[in-house]
DNA sequence: CTAGAAGTGGACACGATGTCCACTTCTAGG
DNA sequence: CCTAGAAGTGGACATCGTGTCCACTTCTAG
């Protein structure tokens, strides 16, 4: 179990590092400014998060679980019922809205490597995968990450802020991709 | 024009940051290896390379200036004569030679968003938007990132190296989206 | 041969990281 | 309520990589 004190500083470093990534961007705030910004020691917030990358994940964990349990049991075209190109483009169009809401958050969290490595990638990934199962895709193991590849952060943020694209062009972009490969 | 000292210290630097990224991979090398193994100063090292990822793109360019050159004006499927769809497909299998052959230079080079800023993310975007253009899709802007998405060095790597999946596996499947999205 | 431009190298200051440990604060059990 | 010791805290410290700066050396054009 866990102790009042080390609750109540949980609480303070995740608040302070959320303000601080909306103000200054992630790769921007240190782990200084985080442990001093929540008015705790640097060992303090060590021991819980060895990263930047690791506070990012529990600040983006809630807004993901409820995608998720949308996939699993929310209504079609999201959750089951739609035909797999359908909910393909689905998935797609929620995740582009959650990239557009926690653009800075998820910049901090998953960008290169270690975006594979998260949890929620494995989620998106199993079940990206049983779309294309349902879908009847011969070798569906290499074409679920190519189909997960728009969704990085950096591509993401590249489209609309380094090419002025909309939100809503990359969208109907990703529903020509779920069409294309699965319809 | 350059001196005859520069000349030879710039081919000690590449040579060196060749062997060093092949070694060791390149995010593990740091500016100070790469100047001791050439037997070079720091001042002089950052003279001409600020960073690693400049280094590993000049290593690069020959490599991609030849399939630039293929894409232009070789035989077809590669070069002009070939179907859109078809032309995609060489396109993503020359480009998983590349990473194949280079994975370390690509990986040190044009990881996360500095992968945009080169001049290689250029020219293949309007490479790849000038078949969506002739294979008359609409909007291709928002299209062609979300296609070129899936040859990020980190993505290449995770599905070969962490994933398991052949070099072969992954090409079918980059075959199965050009024409999904251009057939 | 020489003047000055171009190039060199390494010392330096800085900023961020992650560790370590003496100290403080909690809480379970008597 | 009190106390023992486990859990948690905080900041000093050592380390490392970066990028800059400048006195010195080397080249080359005239």
């Amino acid at each position: 179990m866990e102790r009042a004190d080390a609750a109540r500083n949980r609480a303070r470093i995740l608040d302070a590092a959320a303000d601080l990534f909306a103000a200054k961007g992630a790769p921007n705030v240190t782990m200084d400014d985080i442990a001093k910004a929540a008015g705790v020691g640097r060992g303090t917030l060590y021991r819980r998060y060895p990263d930047r990358a690791s506070i990012a994940v529990a600040l983006l964990d809630e807004h993901e679980r409820v995608l998720q349990e949308k996939l699993l049991r929310g209504e079609p075209p999201l959750g089951p019922g739609a035909a797999p190109a359908e909910r393909l483009a689905a998935f797609y169009a929620a995740m582009v809205d959650l990239l557009e809401a926690h653009a800075h958050l998820v910049l901090g969290a998953e960008t290169g490597r270690s975006r594979f490595e998260t949890g929620a990638y494995g989620f998106w990934r199993a079940h990206v995968r049983s779309l294309l199962v349902a879908a009847s895709v011969p070798a569906p193991d290499a074409l679920v990450d190519v189909l997960l590849a728009p969704l990085a952060p950096e591509v993401y943020s590249y489209q609309r802020t380094g090419k002025g694209l909309s939100s809503a062009g990359i969208t109907a972009a990703l529903r020509r991709l779920a069409e294309g490969v699965l319809g």
